[in-house]
DNA sequence: CGTTGTTCGTGATGCCAATCACACACTGGG
DNA sequence: CCCAGTGTGTGATTGGCATCACGAACAACG
């Protein structure tokens, strides 16, 4: 089976590659059959909008392939990154819940495909498949978590080399404890870096020239090596 | 009844005067008394910590009287104060319900009262009580606004003038729409008020001098009178 | 009362990062 | 192949705000 932009369509959620470990997709089987019934599968181009901030929620997304990034902007085009999703994770569910408007705007960084599932058939499948809604409860509440990193990151992070540090980190996984360099695939511009950290692009090529020059990091073309986890770990203050 | 610090204890939830609007407290009747049987109560002078950031959660406190300020803080110090609390409002719900540490210090600001509900009994309550469980989730949700509300003002705000015009507005009602002076009894010192739009002491109160010169208020005493709502609102950027 | 501690106002100084301004590299398309 | 569009590196300049450093105002209290 074949899809424009060169991907594989997923459309049977009993046969993805991604199931494991995520809500929604790691489920008991007759819970993921009744998804699979309620949901439609859709192929996008980068750059789509699944959802605007500010809309009225119309239901969730389940990535398949494909990132997404979630950013909130201000009337004057200024704009943060305030997460980067991968396949598996599911978009605006807090909004889609709670019948709010949409807290951020969801865009495909890349080609990708989604589940679309609106919210009454959601509701409905909830209240039939209560496990299913503890976890809903449950990924809500890291949700809330996760924005509160966030506020620290924000309000408590000084320097942009502080939190540039931070977003460093927070890609090099936290196994493989040695500190042997890590390789990291990176598919963000300089300029949406800027925008995970609040800081302008030309700030960033330089936070990227200095780390070079003091022997934290290489890079070759899109991927990324983080030479020296431990000094990197002690310039953070949180 | 009289306590400690001037205060009237309140020591039943069914007379107790903040009853209305809130939730815990605007309970049906059944609820209500089952509440006042598991909850225990404790006034505070100025300064307790109800709870600690990063301590496992014990349980909620309901606050019946006095304020408190919810903040968080990074290891060299630097602090800021993401919300104030008020009579009715319930303090630890997300860590207590999702039992992660809690993601704030509470701190009392003047000397008060709060009851509070073991995790346990809590759990056990909203269990017997579902129509209590739905307020909490809405509770929950409400939380994660004000969060992404936070994380808008930290990262889209650049200016420390703009963040605090936007806290004036926040404290001014929004009713009595016409631009007629606004009274606000002002609780907070200039270091506090520093800690909620992130900035120093200083610029606080170079902010307030430069309002006053521009007519946008004065101070009294206390007490802060708001002159000119509309000029406030053009300096957002939101 | 004076003493002590907290809060507040404001000047002087310095620095860091935003901004402006280019030049260069890389990509995909006609 | 060139060309337009997008991303990247790096200098020069500047201004806003943190920081330091006081002194004054004010409250609490023995």
């Amino acid at each position: 089976m074949h899809a424009p932009y060169g991907l594989n369509i997923i459309d049977n959620c009993l046969i993805c590659p991604v199931r494991e470990e995520h809500l929604f997709c790691n489920l008991p089987l007759p819970a993921v059959q009744k998804l699979n019934e309620i949901k439609s599968t859709a192929v996008y181009p980068k750059s789509t909008m699944l959802f605007i901030e500010g809309q009225q929620p119309r239901g969730v997304f389940v990535l398949c392939a494909g990132k997404a990034k979630l950013f909130t902007s201000s009337s004057d085009g200024k704009t943060i990154i305030t997460k980067v999703s991968e396949a598996g994770d599911v978009l605006g569910l807090n909004a889609t819940i709670s019948d709010r408007p949409y807290e951020v705007t969801a865009e495909m960084m890349e080609p990708g495909q989604a589940n679309f599932i609106a919210r009454d058939a959601l509701l409905q499948f909830l209240r039939e498949y209560g496990e299913v809604a503890l976890r809903v409860a449950e990924q809500l509440s890291r949700n809330y978590y996760i924005a509160y990193e966030e506020i620290r990151t924000l309000g408590l992070t000084s320097s942009p080399s502080e939190k540039f540090a931070k977003l460093l980190l927070s890609w090099s996984p936290d196994k493989g404890n040695a500190n042997e360099p890590v390789h990291v695939k990176m598919t963000l511009t300089h300029e949406e870096i800027a925008e995970m950290i609040g800081t302008t692009r030309e700030t960033v090529s330089r936070l990227f020239s200095d780390f070079r020059r003091k022997q934290l990091l290489e890079t070759k073309g899109s991927t990324l090596v983080i030479r020296n986890k431990p000094t990197l770990e002690k310039m953070l203050n949180s």
